[in-house]
RNA sequence: GGGCGAUUAGCUCAGGGGGAGAGCGCUUCCUUGACACGGAAGAGGCCACUGGUUCAAAUCCAGUAUCGCCCACCA
């Protein structure tokens, strides 16, 4: 390798730009039609056009691509598809709020106008999210990118809708349906939010007709009363029992209407009257439709009481509440109010109060489709994780209602229906038709536009080309996984369930994802209102793209987390950490040297059956979707094992005197980091492919057992991108217990000889001659098989390996525990004895609970008797440790302080 | 009203029946030829509370408290 210049600090803003731009030019992201081998996909939750990067979408963003990723490196041809949603409530109000800016109103300028205008808002904003998951390193096929109300999508969608029509699951109906008079538009049940208010209840006095008596109602909303249908009571309730059967007057409207009794009156409630208004609240539509009640409508679309509701017509329903309460007063009919808190229904786009309205609308029957949909999942064709996620959805399935599918909204896919002007036939077709079948009068058609969900519904095969059978649907559906926020399992991830199964007969994917939501470090909901919202680009400008990822994974464990900088940053210091990993590596290895594994010394042996293992636990962590625990082993691995051990044991051969050495170790260390790029490119692409294309490469023929993917080099482009390569396998031969055993007494050893050092306060420099007391060879190989490393990590060098210690030469020292052997390390004439007393003093405390600890449980027969034979084992293994430890540091006292240890 | 999740070091979080872990922060030292976004040595926890199961509980069970979320026709 010939020089290489690398800067001290990982700068990602250059090697993010640069990567990204190689990979869109040569199509790296791009997944075959027709793959001959395994195939992976991925449909991106699409986000709304008119949406920007939130913490979210780039959490979820760097799930995907980490999958995405594993299984393009694992060799499968891996499609991540990506688009967008037309959302058509969020889209309309933004180009409505364009108009509005002009002076304008959507009715000004006509519905087809309308349409170019949102058209033309899309072809210049709509791609910003697009281009901002680039900036994350998200691996999508953009060429492959689709949008909900593309020409083949929106075929797709009115084949869907006219078919359902005709299998008889979607009808139309007047039903009590959630109206946001903001938006203009009903919504569906889901689309309610409800939040909780401080607000009064009202008691209001119904002249009972024929008696000279009244019911006393209580209500949150007296302004319904002019749709008032009925009085009701419970039927078992004593109190009223006589009045079932008459009649009350409604106040203000002098309306006469039956006093009813039904079960759903709960008497302990107010005064346990209820007053009916079937066109104004759901429960009372229920009672209502028992008991055979008619519905009025007091309250527009508009929001507006209209004439049903006298002198206060034309007023704002909820304004006008107090003006009513007064005339009430007026009347002798208003008794009291109290303080009372409930949670009302609010719009969850513009948080508008919603008003149940009665109203004519296209409605989905829900029960057919969802049958095979609880199916799958109890039967485990579709999994949810955590798993918990299952008995969430399975619940609402086994209890979901119909779908109110109609919006009252111009951007959107407008329902196929028409409706004739002479006879009253309702037409539902994919084909506009010219005229009425029936009478050939004039077709209108309906106005209205679909929910935006019914659309998602198909994004997993309406992006495949769907009705078509295209290449890409029979390679691709069904997807492989699908990860996405808690909070659209019921909007989205089940209706896709259900359209899946109901036109492709599978499942639209195996695995369901619910990742944490990212909550603000206060524990507040992470959102732009509350001025709690910490923008990913912003994370991504200042750490880079890896370490924002890195970040996020690492803090994505199962459960809801408070974003924490601190997890970026952490991501930036590793990026930084392997960038200067590779910089030792590639500016001290030998200049010939390329990827090449020789187990030569015991760190060798025990790093690469470290990576053996490290290779196959992450494989498992992104296979499992554990992508925190994915994270924290990659970290530990690279950080306190690579880094803090293998590289530091390595620099002792590595600007050594040996040619043949330097050589080899060079070979180990050039392989060592190819791996590690592979593994842990998935969660940091850049800075891995960056290292990885830095790396010297076997020529061609050259054949060494260092080359990752080594059957992917082609091309040189290829050859150097680490996209090309195959997530690196461990070699079984690796393994090597013994090997790892053997570091855990060198670690300890450096340690222990490092912290006896310092507490003694041995000068710097010094050189310790040690001796190694073991009976086990293996264990004191690992110390004399690294002696430079020794030397270097620790300051000292072996005197020589003993199996007693009474074969060591009289002196003094101080010794050095490590799992199977003991160090002695002479401190002739630099001991400071208070230094020392303390030192053994602490030691022999710690000694002295163990000893208490480890004899307390095995004087205790229960403990003998029921625990496993291994467990009680290790305690006698313990107290014998303990006991000899304690024996060992009284005779050090005795000999190096010439007192007795006190008891 | 039902359900789910959380409660572990100053902070943010892992762990999950046999001697408490990480990152940040803190103390002391170190600008040695990968990295101060670094290195070395440390300090710091009755694992929310109360009971139970067990030889053994931070871990399993029940209950309590606090926080968060979801569902529900709380007039």
């Amino acid at each position: 390798m010939a020089e290489v210049t690398m800067p001290a600090r990982y700068s990602p803003h250059e090697v993010e730009e640069r990567l990204m731009r190689e990979w869109l030019d040569r199509g790296a992201f791009r997944a075959a039609s027709e793959p001959s081998g395994p195939t992976y996909s991925i449909v991106i939750p699409p986000p709304n056009v008119t949406g920007s990067l939130h913490m979210g979408h780039a959490l979820n963003g760097t799930i995907q691509d980490v999958l995405t990723r594993y299984h393009r490196l694992r060799g499968e041809s891996a499609l991540w598809l990506v688009g967008t949603d037309h959302a058509g409530i969020a889209t309309q109000n933004k180009v409505e709020g364009r108009l509005a800016a002009e002076g304008l109103r959507k009715e000004d300028i006509g519905r087809e106008a309308f349409d170019r205008r949102v058209w033309e808002w899309r072809e210049q904003y709509g791609s910003t999210i697009i281009n901002q998951l680039k900036r994350l390193g998200c691996s999508c096929d953009y060429d492959r990118e689709r949008f909900t109300m593309d020409d083949a999508y929106h075929a797709a969608v009115l084949k869907v809708f006219v078919d359902l029509y005709e299998k008889g699951d979607i009808y139309r109906d007047v039903y009590l349906v959630n109206w946001c008079v903001r938006c203009g538009s009903a919504i569906s049940d889901l689309e309610v939010e409800h939040v909780e208010r401080a607000d009064r209840l009202y008691y209001v006095r119904y002249p009972v007709v024929g008696a000279d008596d009244f019911l006393t109602v209580a209500t949150t909303r007296p302004e319904t009363m002019f749709g008032d249908t009925a009085v009701a009571v419970n039927p078992d309730d004593p109190r009223y029992g006589r009045y079932v059967g008459m009649t009350a007057i409604v106040p203000l409207v002098g309306r006469e209407v039956p006093i009813i009794a039904d079960e759903h009156v709960d008497p302990a409630f107010g005064t346990g009257a209820l007053k009916i208004t079937p066109g104004h609240d759901p429960n009372d539509a229920e009672i209502a439709r028992r008991h055979g009640l008619p519905g009025i409508s007091a309250i527009g679309f508009d929001g507006l009481l209209n004439e049903e509701a006298g002198e206060f017509a034309g007023r704002d329903a909820e304004e006008a509440r107090a003006a009513i309460v007064s005339r009430l007063t007026d009347h002798g009919l208003f008794e009291r109010a109290e303080e009372y808190t409930h949670s009302v229904g609010t719009c969850y786009r513009c948080g508008t109060v919603i008003q149940p309205l009665l109203s004519l609308q296209w409605f989905m029957d829900m029960k057919r489709l969802a049958a095979p949909a609880i199916e799958c999942v109890e039967d485990g064709r579709v999994g949810f994780v955590p798993d918990r996620w299952a008995d969430v959805y399975l619940e609402w399935m086994r209890g979901i209602r119909p779908w109110c599918l109609s919006r009252q909204l111009w951007w959107g896919h407008r329902l196929p229906v028409w409706y004739c002007d002479d006879c009253s036939k309702v037409v539902v077709a994919v084909e506009a038709p010219t005229s009425c079948p029936d009478c050939g009068g004039t077709l209108r058609r309906d106005e209205d536009v679909l929910d935006t969900w019914f659309s998602s519904a198909m994004w997993p095969f309406a992006t495949l080309g769907w009705p078509e059978s295209t290449p890409e649907l029979k390679s691709y559906y069904p997807t492989s996984a699908l990860s996405t926020a808690r909070d659209i399992l019921y909007l989205w991830v089940a209706r896709m369930i259900m359209m899946g199964l109901e036109y492709l007969d599978d499942v639209p994917f195996r695995s369901v994802i619910v990742h944490p939501t990212i909550l603000a470090a206060d524990g507040r909901r992470m959102s732009k209102s509350l001025g709690t919202g910490i923008d990913p680009l912003e994370l991504i400008d200042e750490y880079g793209a890896d370490a924002t990822r890195f970040g996020l994974l690492y803090m994505s464990s199962v459960q809801d987390v408070r974003f924490s900088a601190e997890r970026i940053e952490m991501g930036r210091n590793f990026a930084n950490k392997l960038w200067n990993a590779s910089r030792l590596v590639l500016q001290g290895a030998h200049p010939e040297a390329v990827p090449a594994i020789e187990l030569a010394t015991p760190a060798d042996r025990w790093i690469f059956s470290r990576l053996g293992v490290v290779s196959v636990e992450l494989a498992q962590l992104y296979e499992s979707f554990d992508f925190a625990e994915a994270a924290r082993l990659g970290y530990r691995f690279v950080w306190n094992e690579v880094c803090d051990w293998y590289l530091e044991m390595a620099k002792s051969r590595l600007y050594g005197d040996s040619e043949a050495e330097r050589l080899q170790v060079s070979g180990n260390l050039l392989a060592l980091l190819e791996r590690i790029t592979g593994l842990l490119h998935p969660m940091m692409p850049f800075v891995t492919a960056e290292v990885y294309r830095n790396l010297p490469r076997a020529s061609p023929g050259e054949g060494h057992q260092g080359a990752a993917g080594a059957g992917a080099v082609g091309a040189d482009e290829d050859a150097v991108d680490l996209l090309s390569s195959r997530f690196p396998e461990g070699d079984p031969a690796w393994a090597d217990a013994d090997a790892e055993s053997g570091m855990e007494s060198f670690i300890a050893v450096v340690a222990g000889l490092r912290s006896a050092r310092e507490e003694l306060g041995v000068p710097r420099g010094a050189v310790g001659r040690v001796w190694i007391v073991t009976s086990d060879p293996g264990r004191a190989s690992a110390l004399t098989g690294e002696p430079g490393a020794l030397r270097q990590l620790a300051g000292c060098e072996i005197a020589g390996v003993v199996c007693d210690e009474g074969d060591v030469p009289a002196g003094r020292f101080t010794s050095v525990d490590a799992p199977g052997l003991k160090v002695l390390l002479p401190l002739e004439g630099l001991v400071d004895v208070e230094k020392e007393r303390a030192r053994l003093m602490g030691r022999a405390e710690k000694a002295k609970a163990d000893v208490a600890r480890a004899s307390g449980k095995l004087a205790n027969e229960r403990f003998v008797v029921n625990a496993p034979a291994e467990v009680v084992a290790q305690e006698q293994e313990r107290l014998a440790a303990g006991r000899a430890q304690l024996a060992d540091i009284a005779r050090q006292y005795r000999e190096r302080l010439g007192e007795e240890l006190p008891s």
